[in-house]
DNA sequence: GAGAGTGAATTACATGTGTAATCGACAGGG
DNA sequence: CCCTGTCGATTACACATGTAATTCACTCTC
């Protein structure tokens, strides 16, 4: 699967949000402070589309996109490649690093026992 | 703090592992896959020097490379910045994804599992 | 002391990315 | 039927990155 830039992936996040959109809708959804302007979104719909990660279909004059990938797969992708190279793929060794930085919270904490009780049942 | 590229960061690696070191030295430890000349590691090294990730001091005729960085820092904020981007800063979204996808090995979830009961107490 | 090696610095060049402007086709309002 | 707006397609351009080669200075070895 082609990788996707980070401007690229905030495109993506729209149409995985709700699709099939036009061009014009897609850019009227990007996050405000993004800034960009319609053509800046055509271009990445267009770079998109070339990376085969997004499809259209015809509708009279315009195009509506859609996503090809699913965002599950893709972010699946995207953290196994960051758990690779910083982790040594070892899971551990990351929740070690969050805790270690202060960012689980004790909610976080019970949330993620509780999933990892449901996960040996 | 600067980002470091994909491949730059393979050279941090190298000098988080052992420094201060010449750029020889850090040629010769870079992952043979990567199949990069001595040449290329001079650049990665003048780059990130620019982004002032790493420091250098004479010796002689050469330069002593070390990082400027602490590697948990660094690896603190890409891991932190993917959570946002991919999981709306929700760990347990993380790991309900890794878990997902059979990510977790059942050593994995003991270990986890260990680490949150030491959070806790 | 002249040539060979070794250092860093400078330059090179293709591709990716952020951020558009422009162009040419067409459709809809007057 | 012509103007204006809208579409996608094409082109633009600067900066980042991967991947070096070249240059210039210096040192070590005959």
């Amino acid at each position: 699967m082609e990788r996707i830039a980070e401007g690229e992936y905030a495109v993506m996040e729209v149409l995985w949000d709700e699709a099939p959109l036009t061009a014009a809708d897609v850019a009227a959804r990007v996050p405000e402070d993004k800034g960009w302007s319609l053509a800046t979104v055509k271009t990445m719909l267009s770079r998109l589309l070339a990376k085969g990660v997004l499809s259209h279909e015809e509708d009279g004059r315009r195009y509506l996109y859609r996503p090809a990938i699913r965002r599950e797969d893709y972010v699946a992708e995207e953290s196994g490649r960051l758990i690779d190279r910083m982790f040594g793929g070892r899971v551990p060794a990351l929740v070690a690093q969050l805790a270690a930085r202060d960012k689980l919270s004790p909610a976080d904490i019970a949330e993620i026992e509780k999933l990892l009780k449901e996960l040996k049942s």
